[in-house]
DNA sequence: AACAGAACCGACTGGTTGGTATGTATTGTC
DNA sequence: GACAATACATACCAACCAGTCGGTTCTGTT
């Protein structure tokens, strides 16, 4: 077998998502990755048939990661606790930690960059994108449901809306970072979203 | 003076916001905003001296609209109450309301989508669009610092960060709404920011 | 050492891009 | 109704675009 292509494979990637980020699939060539890779045409189609195809394996693996982080966290919270609303809390506060704590640029979510170039994609990569949303909002909802269940709030609430309301903020929050260009506004944000969670279960 | 001229440009204006909405900005090519107005190179170029100063034109037009729209609600709350706190929780509920009665596919922001499309932009863009951020921080931090100062809150919390939070639950409602295609989310998005601001100043 | 096959290179292509040059149509002014 | 100026149309161009293709290099297998 000949050398190692996954580090190239990666490299295209890694370079793609970081201009798609930058400058919107639209906006970058090909050849823009190729020069910041280093690479050339041969190697970019030899493991992609096209820039589309690029496109649906890159937002495929960041689906998978963003997957497997939302996993990690929800375990992480279920481990410090075993109350569901305590739950709820670590895991939108390990959110704001990782969120928060970010030098350099502000992050940003690569779903987010979809959302106003759509009509680039296709329906396979759509539903990529509105099933990770929709993901979301089924892992956390359940959560809700569970604080919802065992404790009164002071106003009435739906779990799945409280639950898009993580991604709401943000999703929200990384467009206002980016814009403004101060990363603390992130964690500062994810913060009044766990404020508002604590007022509505009466625990402040 | 020749036939109207503003008309053609509107056009032109109008065609090129929605496909840079839905496409973005490098996604868009002139061919195509001609092809939707059914005008020619020759229009284009008499408006515009190039595809970016539309960019530019576009998105002051759109600032200015913003800037419009947000002291007219803000007027509007004014009279409708002499309390801050009221009056905030009024304006919010204009942008509910507004936001909430979309029949259609689900609306979103021409700023947020220069967010991820950044790079394709000179400074003269992203003072514009950095420059709207700020002022809706300006004018909604003014009225939440003047509820403040009359009332007390439940958590103690900065007048900035609550108005940044509301334009952060609009564009990340703007996002979830646009690519679940939930055009009621944002409505319900922003009733939950007026949920914290209730909840926050102990008015429920 | 010979082979096979994957990994990669780089010149090339046809179509598209943003932009230009030049011409024509429209409309108010005198 | 001649003139001027704006508004728009059309043909065209060089640069760039995504994608192709024959060739070269690398590496495990035998």
């Amino acid at each position: 077998m000949p050398r190692d292509a996954t580090e190239t494979r990666t490299a295209l990637l890694d370079a793609a998502q970081s201009l798609f980020m930058d400058q919107g699939y639209g906006g970058t060539s090909v050849d823009a990755i190729l020069a910041r890779t280093g690479l050339t045409k041969g190697a970019f189609f030899h493991h992609f048939e096209s820039k589309h195809e690029l496109a649906r394996a890159l937002i495929a693996r960041y689906a998978v990661l963003d997957r497997e982080n939302l996993a990690a966290g929800v375990e992480r919270a279920e481990r410090l606790s075993r109350d569901p609303l305590q739950q709820l809390l670590i895991l939108v506060g390990l959110y704001e930690e990782a969120l928060g704590n970010v030098t350099g640029p502000p992050p940003g979510c690569l779903f987010a960059s979809y959302a106003y170039q759509a009509g680039l994609f296709d329906a396979e990569v759509h539903d990529i994108v509105s099933g990770s949303f929709s993901h979301w909002r089924e892992v956390l909802g359940a959560k809700v449901q569970a604080a919802l269940d065992r404790y009164p709030t002071r106003l009435p609430v739906d779990a799945g809306e409280i639950a898009d309301a993580l991604t709401v903020v943000i999703e929200g929050a990384f467009i206002i970072s980016r814009t403004l260009n101060e990363p603390e506004l992130v964690g500062m944000q994810i913060r009044h979203f766990r404020n508002y969670l604590e007022l509505l279960f009466e625990t402040v």
